[in-house]
DNA sequence: GTGAAAGCGCTAACAT
DNA sequence: ATGTTAGCGCTTTCAC
C-alpha cells in the first residue's frame, strides 16, 4: 500500500481541462493572456488534482531556480545567525529560499561551497565571513551570479556589500576610552590577517590613538581568541599587561574575559573598562552589562538580501557600498 | 564586455572529445563501464572546458536534487543553531545541500515551508520545532519524502525523530532539587500547549513530584518566557510565589531569572537554586554558572541526518525513535 | 486568447 | 565499452 499517488503535472491540468500545456504555464505563471473563464477552470483543475509545479523544471526551463546560496562561517554564532535570519525573511518575502553552508570560514570550502552552490543554479549568493582570500573571489567571479557581502569586508570594496563603518565605529569606542583618562587600551581582534580586522577595526583604533596624539603599541593588541574559552587565556595576557581599558571585536570573548577579570578579583568598570561591538544577548547577560557598539546585525542581512534581489533582476545599484548606522550603547561596563 | 561565456554542457564535452553523451554522463557519474584511456580524454575535456553538470538538469532526469530542507523555527536561537550545525555538517558529509526555512515555531509557515520544499524536490526533510499540528503532519505526508524530527516531539511517536528522553531529564533534575529539601520547586515552561512541554517536561517534573510523594500545585508552574526579556518578568511572578527551586526550559530565560534575582537581592543557590536545560554559552557566562542538562545538541542533529540519508536510500530504520544520551552537569547554581 | 513545438541539460534504459 | 533515444516537467517563441 505504498502511496503512489504520482504528482499531478501541467500535462495533467491541461488535459483535464482540455486546454494546451502553454495555457496552464500561463495561468500559473499569471500571464494574463488568458480569458477569464478558462483560467477559472484551469484554476479548478489544478485544485481538484493538487498540481504544484515543479521548481526543479521550471528552473531547467526558465533558469531561475529562485533559491540563493548563504555561504557563512558559522550558523552557531548568533552574529551571523541574525544576519542569516534577515537575510532569510527578506528572502522568503520575495520568494526565495535560502542554501546555507557553513564554512567556518575557511577560504577552501567557501570555494567548495560556491561552486557547488554555482552547480546548483542559485540565482545569487550572500557571503558573510571575515576574509576573502584572493582564490575565493575568482570563485566568486566564475559564479556568473550576483554575490554581496553582508557583514564582510573586502579591502578593496569591488564587490557590494552592506556592514557598518567599522573603521568609525572602533575610533569612536577608543576614543571614548581615552577621554575616560586610559593609557594602555587593549584590542582585541579575531584575527591577524582578516580585513575587518587589520584594515577596519585596527584602523579605527589607530586613528582613534593618532588623534588624541598617544603612540601606538603593538602588545596591546591581541588575537588570539575567538570562543568564550580561549577568551579566557587571552584575559590573562591583557593582564600581563596591565591594560585598563579594552575593546572588544566579539561578545562571547568579551564576557570571557570580563569574567576573567572578576573571578580574578578585579573590578569593572573600576579596574578595567571594556566594550564589545555585536551587542547580542550575551552584553545583557553578564554583570555589569556590556557596552556595546550597536550593529544593526538583522538590518545588515536584510538590506543585503535586498541589494541581491535588485541584482538578480538585472537593475543597476546606485550604492553598492552600504554603511548602515551603528550608535553606542552604554553599560555597566564603562564609567 | 559582459562575461558571455556559457557554461559548458555535457554535449560540449562529448563533442570536444568524440563521444557521446552517455559516455560523459559514465565518467562524471563514476560509472565503470567506461575504457581507462577514455575517461582520461573526457576528464581532460571537461577540465579545460571547466565543465561542471547542471544540478538542476540533473535534478530533473534523475528526480533526486541531493538537498534536503530543514523547517526550524529560528536560526537565532541557539539550541537550534547547533541542531542546524549538526544536519549540516553530516549533509555536507553525504554531498547533500540544505535548505533552511525559519517558521517563528508558527504551524501555518511550517506549512507553507513544507510545501514549498515539496516543490522544490527536495530529497527529505528534517522537521525541528515545538509543534505538530495536525496540518503539519498532513503536509509531512503529502510531501512523499522522508521527514525526520530532530530535538522535536510529536506526542504521538509515528514520525522518526531523534531527542534527549526529555521526562528522565526533567524527572532526574527535579528529583535532585526535591533531594535538596525544597518544597516549592518551580517548573519553567515555553508554553501551555505544546507537546514537548506538556507531554514530556511537565511529565517528568510530575513524576518526580510523585515519586516523592508531594503534591502538584499548579501554581509552581511557568510558561509565559520566551526570551531573555521576558524571563524578567518571569523571575517576578517565581518570587512571588516564593519558591526556592526552579527548573527551567531554556538557558536565556534561565539567565534572566537567575539574574533577576541577583539583581534584586537575593542570593544563588543559598535562596534559589535553578537548573537549565541547554547548556548552551548563557549557562557558562552567568555568576554563578548555570546547573544544566546537557543535551547534545549537535549530535541530535547530525544523528537526524544520518537517519534522513538513510531513509533517502530507502533503507529502513531498525530503529526511528532516538533518545541520546543527556548528562546532567552541576555548576555553582545549585548546591 | 490559445496551441504547437522546440528546447533547458541531464539520466537511464536499451541497443550494439 | 559506447552510442541512441526517450523522456524528466516546464517555459517560451512563434504561429494562428
Amino acid at each position: 500500500m505504498v502511496d503512489q499517488k504520482k504528482n499531478a503535472t501541467i500535462y495533467d491540468v491541461a488535459e483535464k481541462v482540455g486546454v494546451s500545456l502553454a495555457t496552464v504555464s500561463r495561468v500559473v505563471n499569471g500571464n494574463n493572456n488568458v480569458r477569464a473563464s478558462t483560467r477559472e477552470k484551469v484554476l479548478q483543475a489544478i485544485d481538484d488534482l493538487g498540481y504544484q509545479p515543479n521548481a526543479v523544471a521550471r528552473g531547467l526551463a526558465s533558469k531561475k531556480t529562485t533559491t540563493i546560496g548563504v555561504v557563512m562561517p558559522d550558523v552557531t554564532n548568533v552574529f551571523y545567525s541574525e544576519l542569516a535570519r534577515g537575510v532569510d525573511d527578506v528572502a522568503q518575502m520575495y520568494q526565495y529560499d535560502a542554501l546555507l553552508t557553513n564554512t567556518d570560514d575557511d577560504q577552501n570550502r567557501a570555494v567548495t561551497a560556491i561552486k557547488n552552490l554555482s552547480t546548483k543554479q542559485v540565482d545569487g549568493i550572500i557571503y558573510m565571513g571575515t576574509k576573502l582570500s584572493s582564490q575565493v573571489l575568482k570563485a566568486i567571479e566564475a559564479t556568473n551570479v550576483p554575490v554581496v557581502l553582508a557583514g564582510s569586508v573586502a579591502a578593496d570594496e569591488q564587490l557590494p556589500s552592506v556592514n557598518i563603518d567599522y573603521v568609525a565605529a572602533f575610533e569612536a569606542v577608543t576614543t571614548k576610552l581615552i577621554n575616560h583618562g586610559h593609557q594602555k587600551i587593549a584590542l582585541v581582534l579575531g584575527s591577524e590577517d582578516r580585513a575587518i580586522d587589520q584594515s577596519f577595526r585596527l584602523v579605527g583604533y589607530q586613528q582613534a590613538l593618532a588623534k588624541a596624539g598617544l603612540d601606538y603599541d603593538k602588545n596591546l593588541v591581541f588575537a588570539k581568541a575567538r570562543t568564550y574559552a580561549t577568551g579566557q587565556n587571552q584575559a590573562a595576557e591583557l593582564v600581563a599587561q596591565g591594560v585598563t581599558a579594552a575593546v572588544v571585536y566579539d561578545d562571547e570573548v568579551a564576557v570571557s574575559i570580563l569574567n576573567y577579570y572578576q573571578d580574578h578579583g578585579y573590578k569593572v568598570p573600576e579596574d578595567l573598562e571594556i566594550i564589545t561591538s555585536n551587542n547580542t544577548n550575551f552584553s545583557i547577560v553578564s554583570r555589569p552589562e556590556l557596552s556595546s557598539i550597536n550593529q544593526p546585525k538583522y538590518d545588515i542581512g536584510a538590506v543585503a538580501m535586498r541589494l541581491l534581489t535588485k541584482l538578480m533582476n538585472g537593475e543597476k545599484l546606485e550604492e553598492s557600498q552600504i554603511h548602515l548606522p551603528y550608535t553606542l550603547i552604554k553599560r555597566g561596563s564603562t564609567r
